[in-house]
RNA sequence: GCCGAGGUGGCGGAAUGGUAGACGCGACGGUCUCAAAAACCGUUGGGCAUAACGCCCGUGCGGGUUCGACUCCCGCCCUCGGCACCA
């Protein structure tokens, strides 16, 4: 079973001396040359339509130009390079895309710390990390690279907005933004983690400001449809409960007494069946209504509250361990339901964002209200009693099903029927309505700072705000600015940048100086990739139809709720305004781990691990190999220089192996032992392109490795013959292309093939030349394995039980026994259960 | 607290109901060498036993289902990641 291929009849004198074993295998010396022979000849370059050729869009989260591809890089772009190599020799017609995410924070810090221009220190990262690519042999078609801090690509940022601002789906609205003080500007819900700045820990602090918005709560109820992509479960599920939905009903108390033109205060619960229970009701310091219904007597012990919320952070205000505290407000709300007049209370547990800011205080059934009503003297009233409930105090807050009690006409319901009927009722008295909310809040992306993408508006006296025609786009970002952490963006201190004219009524008129968060960049980059070059739009039509939605995405999960939320959310906005096709961006996505070294993360600073010594020394086949070779690739790994002497061996191995001469071999072989070869180099294939294609790079090797051990043995037995032995080391190139490309060329190469072996197609294997002709069949006697017997691989049951009952092992258990039952699993085993 | 992933030799890991430890690292022994390195060959979960065949134990812990469990179920413990006053 041989593949034909392609051969030069290549009898280089550099050829010969390796055929006669004394040309060494030295990385260096074939690395760099394969690596400029690809580019030259444009090897990865993808044209949007190859006849006879299906598209893949392999597509690799881009990088921040941090300024060196380190070896966490690697890990990432190496296993996500290989991928797409599987794919291309595979036959697939596939787009490999590289770019920098090149906006951003540290750009402008170092310009602020050491006064150098961001864009010649991005530019100055970007080349480097190109030149870093390259030495990783990775498949990227250059011809395609994208830069989001070029004018080219942010203009089209600034054409998107205006497209959702046109659409209603970017507004500009003044509220509490979440401020991180070392990095001097506001930062989004999704980009603060435990109360503090993803990006440098700092706690962030609430902030009053105008701040730009893009509605994406509005797309939660679709955000959260995600059975038709093929994405990890635990993606969906962070994104699941990041948008947080969840059903209830929005309750209206009277407060028509207080003169005021609200009459009444609306609550959000989602145990509309404890609204028997409330005995108050709380306000979020913010709440509207607080100024409005506070009393003369309760004014200045309000005040104090709420000042010292507003100066409580942010990490200490969402700890669950804090006390809840509040003050009455001296007002009083009434329940329509009973007509019980509950007092109301400010208390800064209840969020201003989220429900209505108003909460009904239910202590039975709520653990939070439960300490608060016990702090305040506040009564406990149970509506839901537990089953065999005596009528005594509660201890803590119930808060599973149970039966109505103290609930008008609703006693002896389950309370699970209960919330049903009383939200009908409800409904039907017209106080109150089923409502579901999201905990997900809308984007905001406004950032005080340079480095980003100007948002495209202008203020006028007269006009008010005005959106930049699109024919004036792009409005540039200047050259210089004065890089100072004033907590405004540098523009702000750029008059000639600020300064401009009105476009409707060419009054003068000033420019926002707040630019776009990165996200923003990174949300639609996959659609530019197809079209990198376009002038006239962001990206072209019928080029984004061939590729997209990109067939499958590699990157690491801690862009589970950014990025990949964004991301979804810009393509549905795109599809509603006619502009894409499709309903999602990545049909298939898979995450990569993290590496670490020495159990810790690898870090520039305390620990550094740079890959430039490395790939010198090892060469960048063995690096790539090694790192697919530590484990699963989405479980991650621990680095250690040692491990990589186990690929440098291999790699040698099959460098000596292809070299071999097959003139040393005799020209027919025993066909018992060229079987065997045979068997072993489809067994391999079929193993290693299975594995191959569910990022099983760590198997996928193993199997290789073996093959190697396994075509060494058929060379010392001296029985196979050169056609067998030239198939198996076809296939041992032709697979370990996607994981090591510069070797496996230059072996192609050397055994007289035409470049190059990354166009070539995989080989395919025969499940029947696969397949054994004597299996190992074990025998348990109650369950315990007690014998191994060789047979042949058609063996039928009855001849399976037949050797078992001959073996003197088998005998010595099974004599003076009663056999009660006979197991038997074709081609595995048979198990005999004695008594 | 809630959600998710995981726990297997000295180490990285393999096996998703059927021979636990593939493959690799390391270690030990050997070949080659004046020597060393490299390379190659062999051994390598623990215990007992041995002239040999073997036998017992073993996949975080405790139960269960099954002829058979690393794998499935129930209850815990630990590690990592995410979310967290969301009413």
């Amino acid at each position: 079973m041989t593949t034909t291929r392609s051969r030069t009849g290549d009898d280089s004198a550099a050829a010969r001396e390796w055929n006669r074993g004394r040309d060494r295998y030295v990385p260096a010396e074939i690395e760099a040359k394969w690596q400029e022979r690809w580019e030259r000849e444009g090897v990865y370059r993808a044209p949007d339509h190859v006849p006879g050729k299906e598209n893949w869009y392999a597509l690799v989260m881009f990088p921040y130009p941090s300024g060196d591809v380190h070896i966490g890089h690697w890990y990432q772009y190496a296993g996500a390079d290989a991928h797409a190599r599987f794919k291309r020799m595979q036959g697939f017609n596939v787009m490999h895309p590289m770019g920098f995410d090149s906006f951003g924070l540290p750009a402008e810090n170092a310009a602020i710390a050491s006064n150098i221009n961001p864009r010649q220190y991005t530019e100055t990262n970007i080349a480097n990390m190109r030149r870093q690519f390259r030495s990783m042999g990775a498949s990227y078609d250059w011809d395609r690279e994208l830069e989001t801090h070029s004018p080219e690509y942010y203009r089209w940022n600034q054409y998107l907005f205006l497209r959702l601002y046109e659409a209603g789906l970017a507004y500009r609205s003044r509220g509490f933004a979440n401020w991180c003080e070392s990095c001097q500007t506001t930062v989004a819900n999704e980009q603060v983690l435990d109360g503090a700045c993803e990006r440098c820990g700092t706690p962030i602090a609430r902030r009053e400001m105008d701040q730009w918005f893009f509605a994406i709560s509005r797309y939660a109820e679709e955000l959260l449809q995600m059975d038709g992509i093929d994405w990890p479960n635990k993606i969906k599920t962070m994104q699941t409960n990041w948008i947080g939905r969840s059903e209830g009903v929005d309750f209206r108390f009277d407060i028509s007494g207080y003169g005021l033109p609200e009459t009444e205060l609306t609550t959000f619960t989602t145990r509309i069946d404890t609204v028997y229970g409330v005995t108050f009701v709380v306000l979020a310091p913010e709440h509207p209504l607080v100024q409005k219904l506070t009393q003369p007597e309760q004014r200045d012990s309000v005040a104090e509250y709420i000042a010292l919320a507003a100066r409580t952070s942010e990490i200490d205000r969402t700890s669950t361990e804090r006390e809840k505290t509040g003050v009455p407000i001296g007002a009083f709300a009434t329940n329509p339901l009973n007509g019980e007049r509950v007092p109301i209370l400010v208390g800064d547990y209840v969020l201003a964002t989220y429900g209505t800011g108003a909460v009904m205080g239910v202590p039975a059934h709520d653990e939070r209200d439960f300490v608060f009503a016990k702090k305040y003297g506040l009564p406990i009233r149970v509506v839901v009693a537990p089953d065999g409930w005596d009528g005594s105090d509660l201890v803590e807050a119930y808060l599973a099903r149970g039966t109505q009690v103290n609930s008008a006409e609703f006693n002896g319901l389950p309370s699970v029927e209960g919330i049903e009927r009383i939200a009908d009722k409800i409904e039907a008295d017209e106080i109150g309505r089923r409502r579901v909310t999201y905990r997900m809040r809308d984007w905001q992306f406004s950032r005080q700072r340079y480095w980003g993408t100007p948002i495209p508006i202008v203020y006028c006296d007269d006009c008010g705000v005005v959106p930049v025609p699109m024919n004036e786009l792009p409005v540039r970002l200047p050259d210089e600015a004065e890089f100072k952490p004033t907590g405004r963006s540098p523009l702000a201190d750029d008059p000639e940048f600020i300064n401009t004219t009105c476009p409707k009524c060419g009054k003068p008129a000033r420019r926002e100086t707040d630019t776009m968060d990165t996200f923003v960049d990174s949300s639609w980059y996959h659609l530019r990739f197809a079209s990198p070059h376009e002038s006239q739009a962001p990206f072209d039509q019928d080029a984004v139809g061939s590729w997209l939605p990109v067939h499958q995405y590699m990157g690491g999960a801690e862009h589970a709720v950014m990025h990949l939320l964004y991301a979804r959310f810009f393509n549905k906005v795109l599809r509603d305004l006619g502009m894409v096709k499709f309903d999602e961006p990545y049909s298939r996505l898979f995450n990569q781990g993290l590496l670490i070294k020495d159990h810790q993360k690898i870090s520039k600073r305390s620990n550094p691990l740079a890959p430039d010594p490395l790939v010198d020394r090892y060469g960048a086949d063995a690096i790539r190999c090694y790192l697919m070779f530590l484990g699963p690739w989405d479980q991650g790994g621990d680095w250690s220089d040692d491990g990589l002497a186990g690929v440098t061996r291999w790699l040698n191995r099959i460098w000596e192996l292809s070299g071999r001469d097959i003139a040393d071999l005799a020209t027919t072989g025993d066909p018992e032992s060229e079987r065997e070869l045979v068997r072993a180099a489809h067994k391999t294939t079929r193993r290693a392109i299975t594995d191959l294609e569910r990022f099983k790079f760590n198997t996928s090797i193993a199997a290789l490795m073996e093959f190697t051990g396994d075509m060494s043995r058929a060379w010392d037995r001296g029985s196979v013959s050169p056609a067998a032995w030239s198939d198996a080391v076809e296939r041992l190139l032709l697979l370990t292309a996607p994981l090591a490309p510069h070797i496996a060329e230059e072996l192609w190469k050397r055994t007289g093939h035409a470049f190059s072996i990354h166009n070539e197609q995989l080989p395919t294997w025969d499940d029947e030349l696969a397949a054994d002709e004597v299996i190992t069949v074990v025998v348990q006697i109650n369950g315990k394995v007690r014998e191994r017997l060789e047979l042949p691989a058609d063996v039928s049951e009855e001849q399976a039980f037949e050797a078992a009952f001959a073996s003197d092992k088998v005998k010595a258990y099974v004599d003076d026994t009663e056999i009660v039952r006979r197991i038997y699993v074709p081609g595995k085993l048979v198990n005999l259960v004695v008594r």
